[in-house]
DNA sequence: AATGAAATTAAGTAGCT
DNA sequence: AGCTACTTAATTTCATT
């Protein structure tokens, strides 16, 4: 893992608000030629600090998406399973994003489901095995972009 | 709000997964010309379908960043007042996605600081006063990403 | 009203100093 | 790193359905 240094950071910030920034913008906004600031986000990309570019879809144009923030409880005895459990979940596709976090649960997930029933069919499926011991669902009844009208 | 036929939903599902890809690209995925791709998405971008275009940067690179989901209770008899929670919350910078969901919580936040000191700092300044009842943390001590390595 | 093909404009890439 | 030439992609124009 090579390191950054602080043009690079101000690039990764500018183009997490938005990649579609061009060299001469990106240029302006961090104070480096756009060769400069284009050859840098090729390297950005090489390294892995940029995983990827993606669009952020309105929730509203995303069709009936049902999503559900999941608080997992693993049984704490057998790490390794812990892991193969984390691999294993990650790749799912209905798996949006995945935490290991502290506190009650262990694990949290954001899922991202066509329908609830597709949602009951992701728990039964892939929620009721060990090394799991419980799980709890927030389903989302809305989610609220950062900065949109309504 | 316009609606979208399906080459409209294959072109917002292929820039989800990678906005970079260009006309030919997604010409090639889809089925119409280049141009034609490229048209859909520009009125896909100003009709707010795509609300925006974002570098995803990896975990590993962002510098310490604390994320914690926040699980929000809210007093449930001013409706009002929760509108107003709502709208301050995704306004804050701290805030990277704000749900409203079912379950014991009514509200989930994601937020991202800078620090542990910064968290506790957002905490109090923003998560004790009403409607808000309580609030439960769990802390993000590691993010896996989709597809990578590690 | 929207497409595809071609021409124009703009951006990204690569080589050199 | 910057500058410049080269390559590729995006945008606009226009004729067609």
């Amino acid at each position: 893992m090579e390191d950054l240094d602080s043009f690079d950071r101000l690039l990764l910030e500018q183009l997490q608000i938005d990649s579609r920034q061009t060299g001469r913008e990106l240029s302006e906004k961090i104070g480096l030629s756009s060769a400069a600031c284009l050859r840098r986000v090729q390297r950005l990309r090489k390294i892995g600090a940029i995983e990827r570019e993606a669009a952020i879809i309105s929730p509203r144009f995303e069709g009936a998406l049902t999503r559900v923030i999941v608080l997992l409880s693993v049984a704490r005895d057998h790490p390794q399973r812990l892991d193969v459990l984390k691999q294993k979940l990650r790749r799912l596709k209905e798996v949006e994003r995945l935490f290991y976090v502290t506190g009650d649960a262990d694990l949290a997930i954001i899922v991202k489901c066509a329908s609830m029933e597709d949602y009951a069919a992701f728990t039964e499926r892939y929620l009721f095995e060990p090394p799991l011991k419980g799980f709890e669902s927030l389903v989302v009844l809305r989610e609220y972009p950062k900065e949109s009208d309504d």
